[in-house]
DNA sequence: CTAAATTAGTCGCATCTGCAACTATCTTAA
DNA sequence: TTAAGATAGTTGCAGATGCGACTAATTTAG
């Protein structure tokens, strides 16, 4: 939608590479790519392949888990961290600009709405085995 | 999400080709690829295999058009009719689940919403040269 | 009328991304 | 303790789909 064009076109990342800077950034902590895979309801392949990517990009940096040598933690590098501060005031600008066409009000109300829908969702799909997501 | 499974799984339709039947099935009447790519905002080389495919299994049928060459008039056939109206009665039935966590009310208020939305994104969209739609 | 520009549709190609198999590691149960 | 099962992450593969070039037909401008 409008506002993959903000990453992508202009920071060169993907939408499974905004995901991990995202939910990286958000945290502000260290996790494991299996945790950005559940939040993001994205396949482990495609974050597996995003982070290598961000890796060599210096975006992302991971470091050994001792206590499960399976698993990696991931966190922003500095620059990372810079990049992701960078996008957030450009990605919210953008989002009032969508949203510029209801008022206050109605943007409360349209999250409320959302918010209901997603969590009856999220019942319903991990009652039947997590759907993949398709749109429309 | 979880309406695709619907026409899917069941019906072995991707969604390029689902878009397909959707609008010839909502205007039950013959109409070009073009337009259908138009209104459903697919690309018009998806939109043609789309068809090819739809075709082969006879649930489309084109016939030239004689005043434009170039373009094909496209219907659904028999078999595409009554696969539409098959379909149809399950979409709705599934889309009142996802919304059944929702009031009568705010169902009215959420499409308006969206409406206001969409309306004021097709301006943007069409004033700055049709973006590519993308999900998050 | 003719040449350039536009439009409908097709097709090759590249990219994206999910699936499933695989390795390595960890956990659980007998 | 050991064997079976679960879990994290990687990778090969295949399907889906957008892009751009191409052909054929139509429209527009000079």
């Amino acid at each position: 939608m409008a506002l993959s064009g903000e990453y992508q076109e202009r920071y060169g990342l993907d939408i499974p590479e905004w995901r991990v800077l995202a939910t990286l950034g958000f945290r502000n902590d260290a996790c494991s790519a299996q945790y950005i895979s559940d939040c993001t309801r994205t396949h482990k392949s495609t974050i597996s392949r995003a982070v290598m990517t961000l890796m060599q990009r210096q975006i992302v940096e991971r470091v050994e888990n001792a206590h499960d040598r399976r698993e990696f933690r991931l966190r922003l590098t500095k620059e990372g961290k810079t990049l992701y501060q960078e996008l957030i005031p450009r990605l919210l600008r953008k989002e009032r600009e969508i949203l510029s066409c209801l008022t206050a009000q109605e943007r409360k109300e349209l999250a409320c709405l959302l918010g209901k829908i997603e969590k009856s969702l999220d019942l319903v799909q991990t009652r039947q085995e997590a759907d993949t997501e398709q749109a429309y």
